[in-house]
DNA sequence: GCCGTTTTCGGCCCGACTGTTTTCAGTCG
């Protein structure tokens, strides 16, 4: 059972608990611990093999533990299963409706017996819900509004739809007379690969015209509420964002409460209170004095606790504020950190722009080098190139490299590891090249025993540099393959190759907690765009925050390097 | 149920809003 599986139980097992009225640390306990679970890089079917104990999880005590194991060993937990039974089934969706809380859910439930978010749409409809004791036309005409834009609410949306939109609203903005700062917060500005809404923050001399402006922006579709300091607004795509003016001289303390996560910013606060501090977003209280400090610059909020200044992308309740107590919260890679991109593609197979086109881009990007790795020969994917072809391409990158200044193009391929394992270009070809991908792009409903294999395969072969977009996932399109990342892991450590961190915004695979425990586990890991034109090369920020996120530093990613090393490494 | 610079018991983040009722419970971020 993977630890998305198991954290949803716990997860479950939290909600019942707040149905049935149980004590509220215990239930905040189980969220603690599947929040824990599901961010864990490291999955715990690997713990218990290597006999590592589960009380290692910050928030897994005896209790958790103990179930957990149970989970894993026999795929069920009596505990949650009893539990599920004293409920009729369908009663925590009720939950998933803002607004209606465990209280509310378990009286729904018990006084007019609704089972379904559809059932309560009725009674709402039949004027049932209203008479209800402290309920009112109100809260009932809330309920009903917030059923109909859950439904109507598209998923989160990937971080790569969300930013550009961001900037240009900051762009338009920042100009105004006045503006001091003006940032996103949140999960943006934590770089999470999907947003379920946008936090946007600023000070200025005249906040109400900032706001005005903001709603009356072009790509503004709707406004949900507007006032002197705040302004909700729905973005294309049906994104809300929230633009919040604030005090200047409170300004760092609020970005950081509004930036979260949520968990860290209780690690903060629990943190605060040993030291008799007491934390806000309007800044910390020593509660001996009585006295609110405010704070204008986030980096001294941090400080004053005692603490490292924490990166936003580090803040996810892992571990990250024990490390900055200890000073050792390392410099993460920056997108100024990578010399060049070694998975890219040119109108020889899918991609758009000529190898030249590129290769000025990525110039002009300050790159030292650029890898142009086009598809193989192979079957499915768009005009891949066979030996010849190949062998003409290298050609061209060779007089291109004699005729291009201050970029070093190198000749590279993205071979495919087909369904029975094998690569789809001969061997000797691929020893010819500066680099040579490998990855899957078929037969992707194999077993895990099946993928892994195959994935295993290309890492043992001598010819293969890099595996790329091990997982295979699309965001919100295409779920990852079934692969052992942990035993990918082991051999690419083992045989000194690199897995790639794909920074494609659909893509961003591995993901964060997958950098994480490759990371950890001492694999090389390389930051690429795989662009199919050159405004693609840019999506490079994307696999930075991927990066960053799994707390790598520039010497864990092999494009930090200068070409020649580069070359060295890769062989 | 978890956890420890107030350590094996007794705590557990903080503030704001809404709708209800008339002082606050419930919910949210």
């Amino acid at each position: 059972m993977k630890n998305t599986a198991v954290a949803k139980v716990f997860q479950d097992i939290a909600d019942l608990l707040e149905l049935k009225g149980e004590n509220v640390f215990k239930i905040r306990a189980y969220q603690r611990a599947a929040r824990a679970i599901e961010h864990l890089p490291k999955e715990i079917e690997t713990m218990l093999e290597e006999g590592e104990d589960l009380k290692n999880i910050p928030g897994v005590g005896e209790a958790i533990a103990k179930k957990t194991t149970e989970l894993m060993t026999t795929g069920k937990l009596g505990y949650y299963e009893n539990l599920k039974a004293e409920f009729p089934e369908g009663i925590t969706s009720l939950l998933e409706i803002p607004g209606i809380g465990p209280k509310t859910a378990k009286r729904l439930s018990t006084e007019l017996e609704i089972k379904s978010v559809d059932g309560l749409e009725q009674a709402i409809k039949d004027g049932q819900v209203a008479k209800m004791f402290r309920l009112g036309d109100k809260t009932a005409d809330n309920i009903l509004h917030q059923i109909q834009a859950l439904r109507r609410k598209d998923q989160r949306i990937p971080i790569g739809e969300a930013l550009p939109m961001v900037e240009e609203i900051l762009d338009a903005l920042h100009p105004l007379p006045g503006v001091r700062n003006l940032t996103a917060a949140g999960s943006l500005r934590r770089f999470r690969e999907t947003l379920g809404d946008i936090d946007l923050m600023g000070t200025a001399d005249n906040p109400e015209e900032v706001i005005n402006t903001f709603v009356a922006l072009p790509q503004i579709r709707g406004v949900l509420a507007q006032g002197p300091t705040k302004a909700s607004a729905i973005l294309p795509g049906g994104l809300q964002a929230d633009l919040r003016m604030v005090e200047h001289d409170s300004f760092g303390s609020l970005l950081q409460y509004f930036t979260g996560s949520k968990q860290h910013n209780i690690g903060l606060r629990l943190r605060g209170q040993k030291q008799g501090l007491k934390l806000s977003e309007y800044g910390i209280t020593d509660l001996a004095e009585d006295k609110l400090e405010k704070f204008p610059v986030e980096e001294d909020f941090y400080h004053r606790l005692g603490l490292q200044y924490i990166p936003p992308e580090l803040r996810e309740a892992q571990q990250e504020i024990e490390m900055a107590e200890q000073g050792a919260i390392p410099r993460l890679v920056e997108l100024s950190d990578i010399k060049g991109d070694l998975h890219a593609h040119t109108d020889w197979s899918d991609g758009h722009e000529s190898i030249e086109a590129m290769a000025l881009a990525a110039k002009a990007l300050g790159y030292q080098y650029l890898a142009i790795t086009d598809h193989s020969g192979g079957r499915g994917i768009a005009h891949g190139l066979n030996e010849e072809r190949l062998r003409r391409q290298i050609d061209e990158i060779k007089r291109l490299n004699q005729q291009l200044d201050g970029i070093h193009i190198l000749c590279g391929i993205e071979v495919d590891i087909r369904a029975d394992g094998s690569l789809d270009s001969p061997q000797e070809l691929l020893a010819d090249l500066d680099i040579v991908i490998a990855a899957i792009h078929s037969a992707m409903t194999q077993s895990e025993e099946q993928i892994t294999k195959r994935i295993l395969g290309a890492i043992e072969n001598p010819n293969v540099d890099v595996i790329a977009h091990p997982t295979c996932r699309l965001l919100g399109e295409r779920e990852p393959v079934a692969v052992d990342l942990e035993a990918v892991f082991r051999a690419a450590a083992k045989y000194n190759k690199a897995l790639e961190i794909n920074a494609m915004p659909s893509r961003l695979d591995l993901k964060d907690i997958h950098a994480y425990r490759a990371r950890e586990m001492g694999v090389k890991l390389i930051l690429d765009t795989d662009a199919h034109s050159s405004a693609q090369l840019s999506f490079m920020r994307f696999g930075v925050g991927v990066a960053r996120r799994g707390w790598c530093q520039p010497q864990h990613i092999l494009n930090t390097r200068p070409v020649e090393e580069v070359m060295a490494l890769s062989r």
